[in-house]
Formats: structure tokens, sequence, C-alpha cells
DNA sequence: ATAAACTTTCATTTATTTTTGAAAGTTTAA
DNA sequence: TTAAACTTTCAAAAATAAATGAAAGTTTAT
């Protein structure tokens, strides 16, 4: 396999694993792409070299910077703006975690605590409704205070966690 | 509010947050209403409380009994066959890990290999390439492990996990 | 064996998500 | 200023994913 067909190959399945996870495909593409690019890439060559229209590329190039881990770039005597990934891992990860506890974490445990906290009127249908939510609240809430305190490592917090973990 | 509003809030949310982790919306819905259930529950009873048609109610059944988080009961003398939740939570979350681990880590951690075990002509680009690769492949690696022991504890291993990670 | 009770399959339809591209907006150099 | 170089926005189109429902398939009781 020569270069240019490991990177296609790499872009390709980053996107494709990008949108099993919610984010969609093109967007996790782009990242893809910046990660593996020595220099900072310009809107144009995103486009050029994923074949997409120019609304696409800002689109998601804005929403790969609202998530911390694209940072705009600019060169002396260069009117367009460059692009880069954030490139060390365990720093990605912790950005990408903080990001989904917010965006998605944060929101359900509201919803958990509101739903679990309804009066009962004591039939088994309801008596089972508040305990499965009330155990889902805890479990939820002790998970992103696992994962809040593992991000607060930042450097090497996955080495860390290998070593605590195995001994 | 009052337990059917909590329920329906519950299920919603369950399925919304269902897609946005790769997982289709009446998917984690049945799963939602299956989890708050007290008895098992036939198809036509999933059927009717989410409003959908019956491919989709046994698609979906069969779907979530493939990732081992839902199970088929016979009831003596009934023709139907019900339908459980897991309902203990640190097996559920071992079973997803578990089976997202399988579906996407390891495939991924394939092509992770491939990509970057490519010859090097030594251009930039292709030392980055490389590079990069090489250490999202080391770091894939590792979180799978750590993964993989986690989810060896089985009972209460996010409690272990807050105790070591705690202290 | 067969028919009733039930489940699964899959071609087609429907709904949702993503992408496009042209117009509007912004910035900078002269 | 103004016009060239560039970016953003968003309504419409295209692509993708999910849902339907009727026919085919199973199972069980008699």
């Amino acid at each position: 396999m020569e270069f240019k067909e490991a990177k296609n190959k790499f872009v390709q399945t980053w996107g494709a694993l990008g949108s099993q996870w919610g984010i969609n495909k093109t967007m996790a593409q782009i990242h893809a792409l910046l990660m593996v690019s020595s220099e900072a890439v310009s809107m144009e060559e995103v486009m050029e070299e994923l074949q997409i229209s120019r609304g696409n590329a800002s689109m998601n190039l804005r929403a790969l910077m609202d998530w911390g881990i694209v940072y705009k770039e600019y060169k002396a005597g260069e009117r367009r703006e460059f692009f880069t990934a954030e490139k060390d891992l365990d720093e990605l990860a912790v950005k990408i975690a903080r990001e989904r506890s917010k965006r998605e974490i944060k929101p359900a445990l509201k919803i958990l605590k509101e739903v679990s906290s309804i009066p009962s009127n004591n039939t088994a249908e309801e008596i089972q409704f508040i305990e499965q939510t009330t155990k889902l609240y805890d479990f939820v809430l002790k998970a992103d205070n696992v994962l809040d305190k593992i991000t607060e490592y930042k450097d090497n917090w996955l080495t860390k966690l290998v070593v605590k973990f195995m001994k």
C-alpha cells in the first residue's frame, strides 16, 4: 500500500467511525485529514481532497472549532485561513469527553432527576419506574464524575489509568 | 408530573440519546420501555406504546437481543413471546462496552495497523502520517485493553473505578 | 395434516440528515 | 472608498437511514 492509498483509507475509516458516534461523516473526515497533515491546510485544499462543497467544508470546520479540536491559523502574507487539528491524543480525548459530558450527559442527568422524582401511587409499575430511573441517575452521575476526574489529569491520563487499573 | 408523562419523557430522552451514540432511536426507545417495565412486555404492547409497526418492532427487538441486552421470555400457557431488558446497569454497561469493542474498536485497530505500516519515502507528509497513525494505534489499543480489564470486574466495576481513581 | 396464532423478512415508502451552491457577508490592501 | 479575495449562510436538492405492511415463514395444538 502506498501513501496516497493509506491516507485515503485512514480518512474513510475515521469518517465511518465518526458516524457511529454521532459525529457526521464529513466532520470526522476533515478531522482525520488535518490530523495526519504536517502543515496547516486551507479550506480550498480540504474541499479538493475530500471532494466536498465550500459550504460543507465551512460548516464542518466551524463545528470542529466549536468542539475545540481544530484551530485556525494565519500565515504571514496570506489572506486565506489555514486549519490544524489537535494532534495530542490525550488532549483530544479530554476535549471530546468534556464536550460530550456537557452536551449529552448533563442534560440527560437533569431529565433523569426529574422523572425519577415523581410521586408514586405504589403500583408495581410506578415503583419499578422510580427505582430504575433512580438507579440510572446514580449510575450516570457516578460515571460523569469519573470522567471529570480523569480529564483533570490531562497529560497521560490513559497511561495513569492503565497503571491504576492493572495493579 | 404524573407517571404516564414521566415514562413518556424518559422513553423519548433515552431514544434521542441513542441516536447520538450510533443506536437508532426506536431501538433505544424499546430498550427504555422494557427497562422501566415491571413485567415482560409483548411485541403487541411495544407496538402500541411506541406507535410503531410490527416489522419495526420485530427488527429492533432482534437487534437488542443480538446486543445481549434484551431477552425473550416465555410464559406458561401463552403463545406469544415476551421481552425483558437487562436491568442491572453494571451488566448493561459491560455488554455494551464489549459489543462496541468487537464491532468498532477491533476493526478500527486492524486498519490503523495497516495504514501505519506503509513504507516511508521520508517526505514530511509521509513521516507525519506514519507517526500520527502509529500513535493512534497505540492509544486505541491501550484504551481497548483498559476497557477489557474493566469489564472483567463485571459487578460494581464503576464503583471500583471510583475508588481506584479518587485515591 | 392443518389451521390458527404468532414472528420475520424485505421491497417500497417516508422521514431525517447531509450536501450543495449561489447570494450575502466580511476583511484587507491599495 | 472600493473592489478583490475570501468565508458564511441557508433554502433547496440529494443522499441516507428508518419505518411500513403485506406476504412468507414458523410454531404449536388438535
